[in-house]
DNA sequence: TCAACATATGTTTATTTGTTCATATTATAA
DNA sequence: TTATAATATGAACAAATAAACATATGTTGA
């Protein structure tokens, strides 16, 4: 019985350790996350929705210094959340993925209950 | 001509505004991803993806310190991502909520395309 | 070419945060 | 009740990071 016990324990502990994803897969997910948690970030990504915007825009908007707006833009371009293209002067950015709105929409979800 | 255009974008810039949420729920969801964010913090919620699991289990299986990972589980708990239950002298943690499964699926599938 | 506007970037600073170490709490069994 | 096992917690430290400030780059029109 006891050992019964112990041994589906094993095959427990076993089969989490099956099912684990690779450290890198985590890695990179904890960092996909880490783009999500910032309230700077959150707020532009949310400003940027469902349409395009320019970088004055969006510090007008926000009430975020240029630099700021620019600097948090730049982070969430390297991570392939946000792209963008230039028209003249302006630098219009926009979310890259269908999957950046899709979990957003859902962590808004488990927020609003 | 361009005073329609600067209409359309004051209005743009409005619906954008309109659209915005409140900057506490956003504040809020800043807060549920950033418990996403860590590498730590995502290998001990995977390793719970549908088993519960003690604090030593946790700490053996991905090769962390008991303190850190109780530390890390008081953070999830904290934010009701996890729940626990004592039996005897070991306490058992699990996923606290469904959305925490779609919101951990959802982000892999971003990761690994 | 020069002035202005829009954006990007480098640096510094202050804050946040994860880990470690030591210790406290809680529960079981002898 | 004492020893041991499992977990929790407090404090100190180091690393990560967001914001501010100054400045650089790039673009357009006069």
């Amino acid at each position: 019985m006891a050992k019964e016990y112990l041994e589906t324990r094993e095959e427990l502990i076993k089969s989490v350790l099956d099912r684990q994803p690779a450290d890198e897969a985590l890695y990179n997910l904890a960092e996909l996350f880490k783009m999500f948690g910032d309230s700077t970030r959150i707020k532009i990504l949310y400003a940027m929705f469902d349409t395009e915007l320019c970088v004055n825009d969006i510090a007008g908007l926000l009430h975020l210094s240029q630099s700021s707006v620019s600097h948090q833009l730049r982070i969430l371009k390297t991570s392939k959340l946000v792209k963008s293209r230039r028209e003249g002067k302006s630098v219009f950015y926009s979310l890259d993925d269908e999957h950046v709105r899709l979990i957003l929409s859902m962590g808004m979800e488990h927020v609003e209950e």
